[in-house]
RNA sequence: GCCCCCAUCGACUAGCGGUCCAGGUCGCGGCCCUUUCAAGGCCGUCGCACGGGUUCGAAUCCCGUUGGGGGCACCA
């Protein structure tokens, strides 16, 4: 099967995460078949056109990984075509001239029906469908026109988008019809909604690329938990690479109920992607990240940081509030040093000539000076991170010590000792 | 108002008439591990919207109700 699919966002703005699904159902149907995916900007709509947007969208799609073929076409260079199209269909008697635009004459008996690919049939009775204009006073034509005349030049054979456009369907069908070419299959998916079952939207959380990006998601963890909302292979699996995604995508198991937008799960599959990651993956995106976020962070301790923290991250951004201690000063509450005075001055002791100062033996000695005291591990070593690090939480207290060297680690015990 | 779509745990879903007193994953709760936080391991909690049919048998098919969503522009 030839397969040739599109995806047309119009450039109001940034790409929204909803729509970003649906290209990614689009983009999986054509690799899994081998065909075409094309990028096709819909800004007939000149007035709510933003100037970035255009760049912003495929920078977004570069970034998720999501390719297309052939250069990105605008349905504005098409002017001339439509208008041509509309004026043939005058001619033919099936297009009418009312205030200067131009008309459509939508059957006003029957039904106009197709078979979903993804649910089933849909039929509309043709008597709601009002006559619908194709090219506007101004001569420019509407998206209703402009779309599926698009579909028909460029040879589409799937239109695969979201469930929002069903009603449009039917007008589109018989617009096709009219000018005397093929259909092509309709799929509508399901469309993504907030936590609350409403359309997703900015008080929910991230909804544009961008947002998702700067919040430190992995493209591959977004585009895996993407795939699942309204699609799954069977009933048991989530972790699924790329390949294995355009391997076992189909339209035929694709869902037609709406979906809910869930953070805490993203949040979730986005930890096993990076705790998947081998140990230089991870450190190399750590430093991508803050690099793009404006931290200037030595990458050579980001380096040596990323091992420390990569089983405790969810997302990138949590990065600093668990290393800051190793990049800049920190200050500890002295709430939280709760009488542990005696333990920081038998840390100083312990800590001062120790050598050789590594993880392994800064562990032997801080349990040396706990035992002294008669202390439990738990209630030592909290004051000593605390102290350290200027925080309860913390990655390994002994890697971090180490990390962090002799003396900036007894000046900070030194000082919170002093508090 | 009219048209269309949808309906399994809190969430994502598996289930396409018997193998389902409904399975997996996230979340949530508990326990274990443990230098904090995570991660990991184990156990558990929670669901077929409702009412009628059809059938020997229904989460699965049909009808209705209710509930949710989308659309009805010279927006896309």
């Amino acid at each position: 099967m030839f397969v040739r699919v599109r995806m047309a966002p119009s450039p109001t703005g940034f790409l929204h995460i909803g729509g970003v699904r649906t290209f990614l159902f689009n983009w999986l149907f054509a690799r899994h078949h081998g065909g075409e995916f094309r990028l096709r900007i819909e800004n007939t709509d000149t007035s709510r056109e933003v100037a970035e947007a255009v760049d912003q969208i495929q920078e977004s799609l570069r970034w998720l990984g999501l390719d297309w073929d052939g250069s990105v076409t605008f349905q504005l260079d098409r002017l001339d075509d439509c208008r041509r199209a509309a004026e043939q269909l005058v001619a033919d008697g099936k297009a009418y001239l009312d205030d200067g635009a131009i008309r459509f004459r939508m059957p006003n008996e029957g039904v106009t029906a197709w078979d979903d690919a993804v649910r089933g049939r849909v039929e509309f009775p043709n008597d709601s469908l009002e006559d619908l204009v194709l090219v506007r006073g101004d001569g420019r034509p509407t998206y209703n026109f402009a779309s599926p005349m698009e579909d028909v030049w460029d040879g589409i054979t799937h239109v695969i988008r979201a469930e929002d456009h069903i009603s449009n369907t039917p007008k589109q069908i018989n617009i096709i019809r009219a000018v005397g070419a093929e259909l092509p299959v309709y799929a509508h998916v399901p469309n993504v909604n907030g936590q609350d079952g409403k359309k997703l939207s900015k008080r929910h959380g991230a909804t544009g690329v961008d947002e998702f990006r700067k919040s430190g998601y992995l493209p591959d963890a977004l585009v895996n938990f993407l795939a699942l909302l309204g699609w799954a292979p069977d009933g048991e699996t989530t972790i699924m690479s790329r390949d294995e995604l355009v391997e076992r995508f189909s339209l035929e198991r694709v869902s037609s109920s709406p979906a809910q937008f869930d953070y805490a799960k993203l949040d979730w599959m986005n930890g096993v992607y990076m705790r998947a990651l081998a140990e230089d993956e991870f450190a190399h995106a750590l430093i991508l990240w803050l690099g793009e976020q404006g931290y200037e962070w030595d990458a050579e301790l980001v380096r040596k940081t990323a091992p420390l923290v990569q089983e405790k991250l969810a997302r990138l951004d949590e990065f600093p509030a668990y290393a800051r201690f190793l990049f800049e000063d920190v200050e500890a509450d002295p709430a939280d040093l709760d009488g542990g005075g005696p333990m920081l001055a038998a840390a100083t002791a312990a800590l001062e000539s120790l050598e050789p100062f590594t993880a392994e033996s800064i562990e032997a000695a801080l349990r040396a000076a706990a035992d002294g005291l008669g202390l439990k591990p738990r209630q030592a070593f909290q004051p000593v991170r605390v102290a350290v690090t200027g925080s309860k939480i913390s990655p390994g207290l002994f890697e971090s010590i180490e990390l962090l060297g002799r003396t900036q680690t007894l000046a900070r015990l030194t000082r919170a000792a002093a508090v």
